[in-house]
DNA sequence: ACCTGAACACCGTTCAAGT
DNA sequence: ACCTGAACACCGTTCAAGT
């Protein structure tokens, strides 16, 4: 609040006229953090679609370091916390993922990825290079799409 | 550190004689936090000591919902840490992962465990049943699985 | 050796008062 | 309408002083 304040030349009462109280401000910026995260809209299959928000969440992680790991903290029920949700949900679909396993495989994929994304700047990483880090993430991405498949193979035949 | 002080009866000054810093009482906690996943010792093959490992860890989140996040902020470096991840290594080593391998397969299992309870206690799944996490944990589970197979089909031949 | 009081530099928040 | 001063209830930490 007293950072925020100085920052706009203006004492930490003023910003009370516009938010109602820390926490407040702090669900504003996890949207504005969220907005971050949607890729560029519609750029090749949704394989390639899928791996762009995984690589736009860890960039925006690494864009935010201090703000990121709030993601972890507050369930996904804001406006820009739906679309990105929603995003993922439309593309298991396309991918043929059957509907009654739609919702829990993108639970599973956010985990993983912001699992690591979190990790990777709160410092439980700290140690490692970023190459090593960078192989880690692949191999997750590798994993999660084993994940996809096994879903897909359980699925409604492909049109 | 007040709340700490009150409990002991004793003025928040009074801790600085046990206690380097705040910092200091918190990796302590982490260390027994971390203390408190070993699982009971030994108990059946190198599948189920894994299953037990998640399953504690699950625990101890459960346990402790505002300290275990502390988990995504401290590399593995004190004791503690390094007798779980040491002991992960090892059942690793045991189902013939390759050891190039190793460590980079541990990252992945611990850091898919920690995102999905962290997001539990931290409140990302607030809204959602404990059933539903429940099934949740299980497929994680079922998917860290599938990538151990994946390691040990390119390991060395089985003895 | 162990603890405390006073002090310092911070927090978030409220509310009556100012312009 | 918008901002501020004073105040309240909190933080972590230091250090000289007490026993």
């Amino acid at each position: 609040m007293q950072q925020v304040a100085e920052r706009l030349s203006v004492t930490p009462m003023a910003l009370y006229r516009c938010v109602a109280s820390k926490a407040a401000l702090l669900d504003g910026l996890v949207e504005r953090l969220l907005a971050e995260i949607n890729p560029p809209p519609a750029s090749g299959n949704w394989r390639e679609q899928l791996h762009g928000f995984a690589e736009a969440a860890r960039q925006t992680a690494h864009r935010h370091p201090q703000m990121f790991p709030l993601l972890l903290q507050r369930p996904a029920v804001t406006p820009a916390a739906r679309r990105v949700r929603d995003k993922v949900r439309r593309l298991l679909r396309q991918a043929n993922v059957p509907e009654s396993q739609v919702a829990r495989l993108e639970r599973l994929l956010s985990t993983a990825v912001l699992g690591f994304t979190v990790s990777e700047v709160a410092g439980r990483f700290g140690h490692h290079s970023r190459p090593v880090l960078d192989e880690d993430f692949a191999q997750i991405q590798t994993l999660l799409t084993l994940a996809i498949d096994a879903e897909r193979a359980r699925g409604p035949a492909p049109t």
